[in-house]
DNA sequence: AATTTGCAAAATGTATACATCATGTCAAGC
DNA sequence: GCTTGACATGATGTATACATTTTGCAAATT
């Protein structure tokens, strides 16, 4: 058969599938990806399968197998940490940087209003949150931090790194649902995010990083508490899916 | 015809071909990298091509062309700037682990004997010194450096960055030759080359940390020497074959 | 003269055929 | 019974054919 299909889309199609099928842990770690298995799987040819499989190796999420082929990556301990770490690290960059050369008027405006919303949604008792709107305006701030300092280099490299499922700002904000101390966490956040904005704004460049480093290890500190004193949450982490140990 | 090549290995060839293509300025920024022609002039088919130029592009040798291909990337002074600064703020990090978790003592030892090299090969008179092998020990040192951390994530990212051939560490070394002020460069370089290791053999992490980012900064002096005070020589640093402006 | 429309050439994205290599099974030999 | 080796199966890497889209150019119209 010829042409029937949207063509220039296969790779974006085949990339986003095979992507879900990763994260959601429909495909387990160490498993090997044959590729014309899932090819017939996504509904795609193998070229633009073989296209979105070497971008997930870029990304992180699957890696070679010396012999030939792909794997589903899986993660330590110790590397899960390292990316929290670095994420905060990169952060913490363009934090300083966007205070040591000044943030736009503009952009600091659009930030502000994101704050303001997210003190909105914390206004309310626990357990009433909404916290799909939170996950929502707490990667816009961390997407809006990212851009501030207007390096595009770096704003590239945080992204790459931001999107390691547990290595993104959002990693493991709805873990906390069900813990008593999860609203404590987002206060701390909150106080964060502010302090953050505060120190750029007043051109506080090694405090801004600093705030933004501390700010990661919230997420190193509630990964922590899920795999120490609730071992049992852990399969329900989506972010861990590629955790193995 | 058939089969007479070596298979799996065009795409290596292809790879390294293609980037010193654009690394040698053989094809100029902004120019579009026809696959037809390129795949022809390489000796290889367009599959291993396309993913080589994929690779490029994650690399940042090459950007996405919106209406489709692509294009040999240009790089903005602020860009190149950034790119240096981004890999002091990585490299710093890798020191700081690396002394805040220890190191162990075969990689100390190994490092240190190619700092003992290093300080043979700066001991001749300037005009007399082996840049070749500088650079190699430079390298050397570089590369071990990010591994004494043990965080394979991190060293990923930091060999990624450093990838970019302004972002190198060897970068602006042989940038230097004809000018007196050269070997001061090397000096001060050579003299945080050691206090690097020694703070990481202390165990203090922030002196580590901003020792590495203030080691990258001599990379940023250099090519503002460079650019500002002898713009003729740009030309002859291959480095910025890819830096407009 | 400038702009727009239509067409042709070329380039990209995709699918698929082919050859080589890896892997696992089964049988033979020790 | 265990190891070794040959073989069949399947998978990957590569090359190439095909269809769609983009792009450059020329002619025609305003």
């Amino acid at each position: 058969m010829g042409t029937e299909r949207e063509p220039k889309q296969q790779s974006a199609k085949a990339l986003l599938a095979l992507r879900d099928l990763v994260l959601t842990g429909e495909v387990e770690p160490g498993e090997r990806l044959s590729e014309v298995a899932l090819a017939q799987r996504l509904g795609v040819s193998r070229t633009p399968l073989r296209s979105a499989l070497q971008r997930l190796e870029q990304e992180g999420l699957v890696c070679l197998i010396p012999s030939g082929g792909y794997a589903v990556r899986s993660f330590s301990r110790q590397e899960v940490f390292d990316s929290i770490e670095l994420r905060g690290v990169l952060e913490g960059t363009a934090a300083r940087l966007a205070a040591e050369r000044g943030a736009s008027a503009s952009r600091l405006r659009v930030i502000d209003e994101v704050l303001r919303q997210l003190d909105l949604v914390m206004q309310v008792s626990a357990h009433d949150m909404d916290f799909e709107r939170y996950e929502v305006l707490n990667g816009d701030f961390h997407r809006l931090l990212w851009n501030l300092c207007g390096s595009e280099v770096l704003t590239r490299e945080i992204e790459r790194t931001a999107s390691l499922p547990f290595a993104s700002p959002n990693a493991f904000v709805n873990t906390q649902v069900d813990v008593p101390a999860f609203h404590r966490t987002l206060i701390v956040a909150q106080t964060q995010h502010k302090a953050m904005l505060s120190a750029i704004k007043l051109r506080e460049g090694s405090r801004a990083e600093a705030i933004a480093r501390e700010h990661a290890r919230l997420a190193r500190q509630n990964l922590d508490f899920v795999l120490e004193e609730q071992p049992d949450l852990r399969r329900k982490v989506v972010a861990l899916a590629l955790m193995s140990g």
